[in-house]
DNA sequence: AATATAGTGTCGAAAAGTGGAAAAAAGTGG
DNA sequence: CCACTTTTTTCCACTTTTCGACACTATATT
């Protein structure tokens, strides 16, 4: 399980640095083979390989009539871009997917179980405080209401 | 159950020394191994390793496609931080926790049971004193209605 | 073919993390 | 009230990680 929040500064190249922490898990994992792609907030989302490929068969499993299905297909797999860690621990982004998130040189790289989040640390800190800000006393589902930390 | 409220001061570094009254407790139950992670309220929660787990998986387990599930994983995984206690009984805490809540060198230790919370010093008190002045005629949820002290 | 643009590899400096130990403060018992 | 122990805090030296710079290669463009 991939977690925590790390700030990372992208190299003229757009080349991301893993944080050492995680690296020797990749290794193990899918031998330095991720995949990106990107998320609908606007962030980039990265995938141990073998991790990915099972989200992809349930991705295009899905009805191919349905709108949103299609939708998320299309900006998914479309986007998915297959990237190698190359021997100090780096990974270089695509300028499309640069462009998608709006990264430039200051990023945070957010742990999310099976796959990380890369996003700009602007957009980020943007859409954490409006989170936050969040008053959910409304209705939750079911899983959320019933929840204790 | 952890309980009780510590002043603590934070070393150039950011670290914390645990308070030694809970630090047999937390060899016993988790040999070190703590979680740290971020609150709306923007203090830190510091859990044992397999408690944390307990929620995380719960956290993970909630449906992708929701929005305030996906609000809360990104939060809450997102900052959780595995931290080991070191042979001096201190921990380190990251650049990125100590940021969101405001901590530089004067904290606040409350106990909550099955963790910990650590505000920065200033908040925790303007926080309290807000809460104390809050005046709760008002209609509670029937939970609260019956709760005998 | 020449020039620009993007990608790759390597190195060194700076910053951050780690561990240990001494100093200061607080608590305890006589 | 004083001496002693324990806990907390500060400080320093060392290691690791991260960042920026540079040079070289490959690919695309005019």
């Amino acid at each position: 399980m991939f977690r925590g929040a790390t700030k990372i500064t992208l190299d003229a190249k757009g080349r991301l640095a893993i944080p050492t922490r995680y690296r020797e898990r990749l290794a193990a994992r899918c031998d330095g083979q991720l995949v990106t792609t990107v998320d609908r907030d606007h962030c980039l989302l990265i995938y141990p390989l073998p991790d990915w490929e099972e989200i992809e068969r349930k991705l295009i499993r899905l009805p191919s009539l349905h709108k949103l299905a299609r939708q998320m297909q299309r900006i998914m797999v479309g986007y998915a871009t297959e990237v190698d860690i190359d021997g100090h621990g780096r990974i270089l982004l695509s300028r499309e997917l640069r462009d998608f998130a709006g990264l430039d040189r200051q990023a945070i790289l957010i742990g999310q179980g099976n796959k990380f989040e890369l996003w700009d640390e602007e957009r980020w800190n943007g859409k954490r405080d409006e989170w936050l800000a969040i008053d959910d006393d409304g209705d939750l589902p079911p899983d959320l209401e019933s929840l204790s930390l």
